[in-house]
DNA sequence: AGAAATCATAAAAAAACTTTATAACAACTC
DNA sequence: GAGTTGTTATAAAGTTTTTTTATGATTTCT
């Protein structure tokens, strides 16, 4: 059976006219017509109800069913496609939230046994969001991924590793540098510099800011999670943070942990997709994980 | 693209001959060659490594991906094939547990509005197990499933619904039908008589009596619930059971808690995959198991 | 009523796929 | 080591599948 058939189909299923589909695919109109009839014949089903006026009304029941099943097999074409380039390429495309790979980098360069292995992965470094939907997409094979909630999703294959608390970060010089705690409600006149949209901190703020009546405003957002530190090392603004991204070597910043109640927490996993089978690099790599998540 | 050079491609990375694969699908030699040629074409990249000889030495990277992605793809496309059979048909392949289907009914039908409405469906009555290969392999549109550990599987979308003890059931007139908790070990002696294979409760018989020097013995296996009760009630045997499998009108039989360390519990979900879209009497079935569950 | 748009059908053309026939080559066999 | 067998490749012919062109039937719009 040929895929052209279930494209043409599925963009029928949407647009609702033979001619546009046949537009839109630049090929004569008899072309659509065959097409649905050979679909039609092969399942032995009507797919597509007509008017009186040989006008498409609507799918039948089986129709229905094909498209929603052929618009997901030609995105696993898809995916499959960008799996043989990736191996083309001889790289394993591997996702990297920022606030993660601070930590990664921070506790595994020293053993520099990461160093070497790393070269046959690129990286791609953008929020969980992106990178789950790049997953799904297959433009990424693997990713870590971090969340408010607990990791979970039905269409990939998702091993929780850890989770991190989520504490203010401010300057040394700040006024509230020396608390022990710290409520979100004294923020609320604070500048927040934070992480662009995608990002879980930004999430985090919002949340907590929704509970305490949307009074707090973010003065800066950013893309890169070092020039944020570099501004609220300068006591420019504050910022929120999981506790694992700070560096040792950081000594211009304070992280506080929240009250009770304003506690968030992190949640680090990470995730494929289930047609992706591991190569010895990616099993080395989950194993270099685990480690982790056991100190 | 022709599915049928990804058929010919599976094969061949299995059969490691191109003969092989001609006369399995009862082909010429050059047909399989072609179709070879065709698919490194399309993907601009060779699939196959070759000794000096022409013969097949192992499938390159690439191939290998192919032949993973693209088994993947045509297992769908036989689950697409199904379910537009079950669309044909206007029943819903629904899966049900044996003791799951007693609770349902025990506790749905006095409402009598569940009536009607599985008239929409098709009840495959089955262990969880098959169901839930039967889920993947796309003869199950939706099915309940039971287990001993909280339910999951990546590669469907599965809910989670409640929890039930296991309990052991005797007759009335069994010695042991008026104590209050039974420990594992008080059984050994006991003819036990337990669902055939891919049960949970025979699972929970064999976990049990492993946990114990495995010195039980199973007496009789059936695959009929109801006549296990019947046998039970007439104390030929005792019998391990979800707590709720019992009807209120099985009064020759008693259950029996286990002790603390031989507890267990069996999780009750729903499960699909994550390409059938659920039309209406699933979602109105789903909403009535979720009502199920807060009682 | 005429023009424009939609889909269906038949016949021809083009493209895709398979077969037949044969060649090249290595691996056995005696 | 010459002959036989088993393997894959290639060219050319043949077959099947898909697309196009051309056209007709019907409806909708103006």
């Amino acid at each position: 059976m040929n895929t052209r058939d279930l494209e043409y189909f599925v963009r029928l299923a949407k647009s609702k006219s033979f001619t546009e589909v046949a537009q839109y695919f630049q090929v004569s109109q008899p072309t659509i017509t065959y097409a649905i009839k050979r679909l039609e014949e092969k399942f032995d089903t009507i797919l597509v109800q007509k008017t009186a006026a040989n006008r498409i009304d609507r799918l039948t029941p089986t129709g229905n069913v094909l498209a929603s099943y052929a618009s997901q097999i030609l995105q696993d074409f898809k995916k499959m496609e960008k799996a043989i380039d990736h191996a083309k390429q001889n790289k394993i495309q591997l996702g990297f939230p920022p606030i993660i790979m601070n930590e990664f980098f921070e506790r595994m360069l020293p053993q520099k046994k990461s160093f070497d292995f790393l070269q046959s992965f690129h990286l791609v470094c953008k929020g969980s969001q992106d990178l789950r939907k790049q997953l799904l997409s297959g433009d990424l094979d693997f990713s870590l991924l971090g969340s408010l909630k607990p990791l979970e999703d039905p269409r990939l294959v998702v091993t929780p590793l850890y989770r991190r608390e989520m504490v203010l970060c401010v300057s040394r010089h700040h006024r509230l540098a020396a608390q022990k705690e710290v409520c979100f409600s004294e923020l609320l006149e604070e500048d927040f510099i934070l992480l662009d949209e995608h990002n879980v901190h930004l999430s985090a703020f919002h949340y907590l800011n929704k509970f305490h009546g949307n009074r707090a405003q973010i003065s800066t957002q950013l893309d890169n999670l070092a020039l944020i530190k570099k501004l609220v090392s300068e006591n420019l603004g504050i910022t929120i943070l999981a506790a694992s991204a700070l560096s040792s070597n950081e000594a211009d910043l304070v992280q506080i942990p929240f009250r009770r109640a304003d506690k968030m927490y992190f949640y680090v996993g990470y995730a494929y997709a289930p047609e992706v089978n591991l190569t010895k690099e990616l099993q080395l790599f989950v194993q270099l994980l685990q480690e982790m998540k056991e100190e």
